[in-house]
DNA sequence: TATACTGTTTCGAAACTTATTAACTACTAA
DNA sequence: TTAGTAGTTAATAAGTTTCGAAACAGTATA
């Protein structure tokens, strides 16, 4: 049972675990976005938009709705933006801690 | 240069994005355990514990120090863990979700 | 109905992950 | 210095992810 949990666990994360769904999610924080929309940003081939957006989907990290002939996508619980955003704030603390040792080197 | 934000951000998430590096960070969140009292929980072959271990480490999720014979291993920053909570915050959102949606069709 | 438009699926090749086995390194103590 | 314990690294085979190209599906409009 608790291994359940740990492989969904680890099936949210390789969903995040591409640079290219993560800028996805970067845009759909500010609010629901169109697939033609996030193509005219990201400047990707549709096919392989679908599949970033198909993997995001699948994992539930997003989720759509259908209007008309567009297609839009959010991010499903803001909690997966605040973790998107905790992760990101260790990378900016450890590239600090990096440049005060070079700093230090240097000096 | 955001390019490689992204990038590495993914790096992150790839490290957590497997069920046994999962268990290893929930059993290092209570604090810093050797690598054999991992194996001991774990019950995993220890070349196999040392890679995924090394995953972690150069992704920089854990850090590590060195006593004697035995080398501790910690998480590296806390913020790891509680972007962890979230995103498991998340599956339990989902599956109370699912669980009422059944509720609901099957009363 | 045909046609156009938006988005998805399928396939195959290349690149990456994972577990296993065996060989290796680092430290300690006799 | 030899032997033993704790961990890491290297090689490899099996499985997974990624991308591009082509084919497919759903909706709107003439």
């Amino acid at each position: 049972m608790e291994e359940k949990v740990f492989q969904m666990h680890a099936e949210v994360c390789k969903g995040m675990a591409n640079p290219t769904r993560l800028r996805i999610m970067g845009l759909l924080r500010e609010g629901e976005k169109s697939v033609e929309e996030l193509r005219n940003k990201l400047k990707l081939p549709k096919a392989n938009l679908s599949q970033h957006l198909s993997v995001l989907r699948q994992r539930r990290i997003v989720s759509t709705r259908r209007a008309g002939l567009n297609i839009y996508y959010k991010v499903a619980n803001p909690k997966m933006i605040k973790a998107c955003d905790l992760l990101r704030e260790v990378l900016f603390e450890q590239l600090q801690e990096s440049r005060q040792l070079i700093r230090g080197i240097t000096k």
